[in-house]
DNA sequence: AATATTATGATTGATATTTATAATTTTTTG
DNA sequence: CAAAAAATTATAAATATCAATCATAATATT
């Protein structure tokens, strides 16, 4: 039996996938259960590099999907996912007609975002690039926040976010955390998304932070919030009772879900 | 069993439909299937490619991968796709190390985005959602110009963009467009898109037209540019020889690849 | 029926792809 | 640190595919 041999875009893409399911995968191999050169490997190889699907390295190639990426924003697979969509779920009953929201970054807001792509009667507006695709075929009237993109939360930062953000005033403010606690109030590892977060805190007619109880108790590097900002902190059963009660005192409704 | 033969757009109708079953196919095998000649297999290839309906490569041919995703917005990234794929590949060769370069909408923009995920020395801003998510892993820096998202063209438009777009300038700006004819300039569909166009090409030491040869004599409603602000054109070689000839006359340098 | 138009298939020079080999670079090992 | 091993790049030859051309067949037009 001679198996004819595949066409080289077929077998180019074949390759990103067996490199995609091994994570690594040498030269030598490639070519042997491929049955092809080494020298065809290696051009097909650049080739793939070229479009940014795999990495090379010597000897062989690696695949190229940045494993915090994958961790951060695995929708499905993250841990606490059920937790995150109640949360969602709760925080959008919260959206009254024709309102004007505000999405932060972050899985949980994220979610909220996938639960709003029927509510053609609001408007949104979102420095998160993953928010803004999921809404960008219908929806919502939908603006971004222009600004240098931060890679790992995929969201604009920086300075020139300040251009847009100043000149808006939404409903409420829908926002996302790394850390809660008290009474360091909200933290989050880049100084620039913590900028990016006070300004829309203080553009906003209420704050609703969405946070899951793991969030609870932590403190990160930038401080990206006051807790005499928040309005409403939404959450799940298992956050700690001690923090709970010490926002209430502060008058902070706190719905657990 | 003998078929009766097929008319042509008929037997093209079949090709496509068994291209698009089989995933991938080589020309020999559509050849010997439907008992053509190869040359008019190709023929054949050729029409279904300009139509958008299938992607030719070397030996062969692919069905196109997801088309309910791609027409959700009304993409016509598929359809002459060689031609803006040279286009865009000639307007990679003109980006420099460590310059800062706008990408504009539309899909021939889009496949020059496609080209740039290894050049992390260039800086990147862009109004267009698709170039984002394109860069969003990796690649250059990234700066999104924020606004209110045009759904069709999923760009973002209107006098949000001012903001940013007036405190940047860029060293070249690649711009697509609707329309492209003497002596009206560019032209797109929706007056908030023309204005955003125009306003980035005032922010820019040189603009580079990215116009395929159907994009030629075209004049749609809302004007987005003059042709005096116009520095390069890149286009195909079908572009027709009248206009490219009153185009020079103004000084622009075209490109035909 | 005569003619023009278009589609097809064969031919061929131009391109693109694959492989093998030699030269160079990088990594490993003693 | 240098020699050996391994891997990469560069080059050239062999192969396969493509695009242009042209003669012929099929179809449409007058």
């Amino acid at each position: 039996m001679i198996k004819p041999k595949e066409l080289a875009a077929e077998r180019q893409k074949s390759l990103g996938e067996y490199i995609r399911d091994r994570g690594v995968v040498r030269i030598e191999d490639l070519s042997r259960e491929f049955d092809i050169s080494s020298a065809t490997v290696r051009r097909d190889l650049e080739i793939l590099e070229e479009q940014g699907r795999i990495r090379r390295v010597h000897g062989g190639a690696m695949a190229l999907e940045s494993r915090l990426e994958e961790q951060m924003f695995d929708d499905k697979a993250s841990i606490a996912f059920r937790e995150k969509r109640r949360i969602a779920e709760k925080a959008m009953t919260m959206i009254c007609n024709s309102e004007t929201v505000y999405l932060d970054g972050g899985s949980t807001v994220l979610e909220l975002a996938r639960l709003l792509v029927n509510r053609t009667d609001i408007t949104v507006v979102t420095n998160s690039l993953r928010a803004a695709v999921e809404l960008s075929g219908r929806g919502p009237r939908l603006i971004l926040v222009g600004g240098e993109l931060r890679r790992l939360s995929q969201t604009t930062v920086g300075s020139w976010t300040r251009c847009l953000i100043e000149q808006i005033h939404v409903d409420k403010a829908f926002m996302g955390t790394m850390g809660l606690s008290f009474p360091e109030g909200t933290t989050t590892t880049d100084p620039n998304e913590a900028y990016t977060k006070e300004l829309v805190m203080s553009r906003s007619a209420k704050t609703i932070l969405l946070a899951d109880s793991g969030k609870a108790g932590k403190v990160v590097f930038a401080k990206s919030g006051d807790i005499e900002n928040i309005h409403t902190i939404i959450t799940d059963k298992k956050f700690p009772a001690h923090l709970a009660k010490l926002f209430k005192k502060q008058g902070i409704t706190l719905e657990q879900v």
